[in-house]
DNA sequence: GCCAGTTGTTTGCATATACAATATTCATCA
DNA sequence: TGATGAATATTGTATATGCAAACAACTGGC
């Protein structure tokens, strides 16, 4: 018969909500990468598209969004921007729907040149989030390395 | 003497990338979430913010930024977007710099509404995740708790 | 009491993200 | 071969996010 203090919805959400916590951890972390790369006016999402176009060679949409977990219709928006910048370039090809692209000359450059930046972001990152959590962030990621994006029902 | 592969800066990043991988894990749990509150017409950054709100009673602006790790430009728009459903409602202040706000009575309807479908996207989440990183997730998470945001140098 | 610095919030601008709808091209099959 | 369905990408619209600047109000030192 105890009076125990009533709890609402919002005692068991605050304190288990994943993700209030995972978005939480990703502002933090992404404003490291993007205040690291500020001086080559570069944010982390576009880090991420320049690495992977660079490790795919040529870059057909539909893959990236695959392995970045990314909506087409984003990939579309940052890729536009990204060649705006002269980093990246279209590379025609047989299937009148594909829009594959690739690295430009520029684009290779500024990898090299953001490359000690990306050092220094992912060293504070890393004293940030804790062993445990770098190995558990590059386990579950890799889970998701392969599935189609939104279609995981 | 080895006529080993040649590895640029790609490499490295696409193996290690933290930026990388905690974005992907984000974008993937924030859809569950999305997905899961979307016939209430709410999505995960504004039940981030009902929930502070409920738990504060009277929010004040500068403190969910702290407590989420927020810019104070983007909780503006957010509050301004849910006082506009009429999730919220200010609270006079002494202070004239304050802008205080609490839940209204129907935001804390919609609260206990909700939160069948926030255990759905929880439990999925959490599955997806797997009890290391929610582990990691939550240990990461308390230690932001209380950091002012972007003074962290 | 007043000025200077600080604090709290909002606005202007830009990027990132996603859903729904559209456009285009390809593939299949009857 | 022609219709139909699938695959690929882009566009329209909305929210989320952050920096820089503006604005408002408080606080201290004098």
């Amino acid at each position: 018969m105890g009076n125990q203090t009533r709890t609402g919805p919002e005692d068991a959400i605050a304190r288990h909500c994943l993700a209030v916590r995972l978005r939480m951890l990703n502002r933090v972390v992404t404003n490291i990468y993007d205040d690291a790369l500020r001086p080559w006016g570069m944010k982390a999402s576009q880090l991420n598209i320049l690495v992977m176009t660079a490790k795919l060679g040529v870059a057909r949409p539909a893959e990236v969004c695959t392995r970045l977990q990314l909506t087409s219709s984003t990939l579309s928006r940052n890729v536009e921007r990204m060649k705006a910048r002269g980093w990246l370039e279209s590379v025609p090809d047989e299937d009148g729907r594909a829009q594959p692209f690739q690295l430009t000359v520029e684009g290779r450059r500024l990898l090299g040149r953001v490359k000690p930046a990306w050092d220094r972001a992912q060293r504070k990152a890393a004293k940030l989030l804790g062993d445990d959590m770098i190995a558990a962030v590059h386990s579950a990621a890799a889970r998701l390395q392969s599935e189609k994006p939104r279609q995981s029902e």
